[in-house]
DNA sequence: AAAATTTGCAACCGCACGCCA
DNA sequence: CTGGCGTGCGGTTGCAAATTT
């Protein structure tokens, strides 16, 4: 769906509302002091195109990621002559051109799985991605939004109705002790992934990609093999394909890969991996890392990795 | 078949945070 | 320590497509 856009987006502006109307006026004001006082603005406005991106722009884009790296965003449209904002640049990036992004057709695990994730972490979406490394967190966002609010809505609504008379909790009893429970193996599940840096990815490969992304994408088939090195300052957008579950808290490995996040660590229940490095020497110092590992590999191997979710999310279901 | 309404989702906006000089 | 700057995140908007009337 690629239609002509900025006379469109022009109307994009809430002009008709009064309220918002001052409101913009009082920021006006605010965005000239700010040059006045020498910040420049991000964007200056005018210049800058809006609304859906072309397919040259796309492919204006992904071929200067390709020869640049992602990163860098404000030089993004100053060297690539892309009339559009850096900011932009990012997004565009980050939700629809960079690979390994996996498109539509939510599975029922993912499904659940956002389910779980958004009890336990609320609105954290990009800390819900890195649970879903193939899907973006506009995606979940989108999708938490438009179907699974309603269907959990809907479906409380029917538990309701059913437990007639008796109490009418939405989630069931203990729920706070399960809720820490799985917020304890969540934690541990990320330490996991983080300490065993070498085992290799076994993220398998997405199968269904946006058509036109896709195509887009398949320029940057073999660019990422090929880097020589890491790009330096990387930004946390992009380069998923290879990057394992990474974002929860592994630390970058030292591979050709190039680690990123897909977040920045915005979520309590997930570590950096600057975090990372600083809280397990510091737990080492309390314990014994082998210790640790054997009580994780315990655990995990006791439990294996779905059947955490799966309790919990048998009960939200 | 046309109009009205709803839905899905790409993209924008503003705020917050971290880094660095 | 502080302020500027770049980046990331979450909320929200609004357009196009789909569906209903």
């Amino acid at each position: 769906m690629w239609v002509e856009t900025s006379v469109k987006t022009e109307k994009r502006t809430r002009q008709e509302d009064p309220s918002h109307c001052i409101v913009q006026r009082e920021r006006e004001r605010e965005r000239e002091r700010e040059r006045e006082m020498g910040r420049p603005p991000c964007c200056k406005k005018g210049d800058v195109k809006k609304g859906p991106w072309t397919p040259e722009e796309d492919i204006i884009l992904v071929s200067y990621i390709k020869e640049h790296g992602p990163g860098n965003w404000k030089a993004v449209p100053c060297n690539s002559g892309l009339t559009r904002c850096s900011k932009s640049c990012r997004l565009r990036w980050a939700n629809y051109l960079r690979p390994g992004i996996k498109r539509g057709n939510f599975t029922e695990q993912e499904e659940k799985l956002i389910i779980h994730l958004q009890d336990l972490l609320g609105n954290r979406w990009a800390a819900i991605a890195t649970y879903l490394p193939d899907r973006t967190d506009n995606d979940i966002k989108n999708y938490w939004n438009t179907h699974l609010k309603k269907k959990l809505i809907s479906k409380l609504d029917v538990d309701c109705k059913d437990s007639n008379g008796s109490k009418q909790q939405p989630i069931c009893k203990g729920q706070w002790e399960r809720r820490i429970q799985t917020d304890i193996n969540l934690a541990k599940q990320a330490l996991s992934q983080a300490l065993s840096l070498n085992k290799p990815n076994d993220i398998s490969e997405t199968s269904t990609y946006a058509s036109s992304a896709e195509n887009i994408a398949r320029l940057l088939q073999g660019w990422k093999k090929s880097l020589p090195t890491p790009v330096a300052s990387q930004s946390n957008s992009g380069l998923t394909e290879t990057d394992t579950v990474s974002s929860h808290g592994t630390t970058p490995t030292t591979t050709t890969t190039t680690t990123t996040t897909t977040s920045s660590s915005s979520s309590s229940y997930m570590m950096s991996p600057q975090q990372l490095e600083s809280f397990v020497p510091e737990l080492e110092a309390q314990m014994p890392l082998s210790m640790i590992e054997s009580w994780l590999l315990d655990e995990t191997v006791e439990q294996g990795q779905e059947d955490f979710l799966d309790i919990s999310l048998n009960e939200t279901f």
